[in-house]
DNA sequence: CTAATTCCTCAAGCTAACTTGAGATCAAGG
DNA sequence: CCTTGATCTCAAGTTAGCTTGAGGAATTAG
């Protein structure tokens, strides 16, 4: 069997089946479908799916990880190599975001400790020192840990 | 005067009013009210949103920093010492997701790169290593967060 | 063959962090 | 005094990333 079944896949990456298919919906997998039209996903959407679940825990949304996996050949199955220039991309991408935390920690300190909260020239607040990520809503969606 | 209305202090932040409103029901800001009913802020709370502003980009919930607002004295305007110990507290969790990020990346390449996307054994999908996230994403194969 | 399981579609619901709109009141300027 | 603009409350809408439920068909186990 070359092909696997929705639960298949769900069972093999721990991502439901409700998830899966809303996945397709949105264009991140294009499984085939048997005769009486139940999916059929190859082997590798296994992967395909890991990758979405690493990426998205990195921050990035499914638009943006979709465009990422258009860049992997589907007219075959995608080789080690092929994952390998996506993992360079995503590199580059985390790279940038740590230097971010870390300008932003370096002033940290002179900023919301002291008295320039003034909304004017506090770096904290300057969009040109962090990643600018549109849309509403928190702009890193980084990891979370307690609230302490 | 000492208490400005919502439009002032929505002018002085750069924070739209119905985000003010929206502040006030979660427990972010208490203002005053007069005797018609509006809205009277404290000058102090130009930076209590600032404060919001700054910590919401470094990923942080409304619920997680409304529980570090918190620590600050409500009987008596915060002081330059009061908010440096709420800096402190940031500035711990933005280097917990330095290193969480760099950890990332050095796994990266031999995860996503290689061939062990496995889910079994692949760094980036092992909870412990990456602080467990609310929000988007599979909900049971990430840990669920305290609310604040 | 029957029963259990899996699968299908479509629509609606959920959470976070807000925004938008309706309808009414309040405050300030001329 | 009257008009304009600011403010009020309350309800519903928005976006992302899904989940849940209804109602029905297909596949698999016994």
């Amino acid at each position: 069997m070359p092909e696997i079944s929705i639960g298949t896949l769900s069972k093999r990456t721990g991502m439901a089946v409700s998830a899966i298919r809303y996945y397709e919906e949105i264009g991140l997998l294009r499984p085939n479908r048997t005769a009486s039209g139940q999916r059929r996903f190859a082997k590798s959407d296994i992967r395909r799916i890991a990758f979405v679940i690493a990426t998205q825990r990195l921050g990035f949304s499914l638009p943006e990880i979709r465009s990422q996996l258009a860049l992997l050949p589907n007219n075959r199955t995608p080789t080690v190599e092929d994952w390998s220039v996506l993992s360079q991309h995503f590199q580059a991408k985390i790279n940038a975001r740590i230097q971010d935390l870390e300008r932003l920690r370096d002033t940290l300190d002179g900023c919301i400790g002291c008295g320039c909260l003034s909304l004017k020239k506090c770096a904290l607040y300057n969009p040109n020192d962090i990643a600018a990520k549109s849309g509403p809503g928190p702009q890193f969606l980084l990891a979370k840990k307690d609230p302490g």
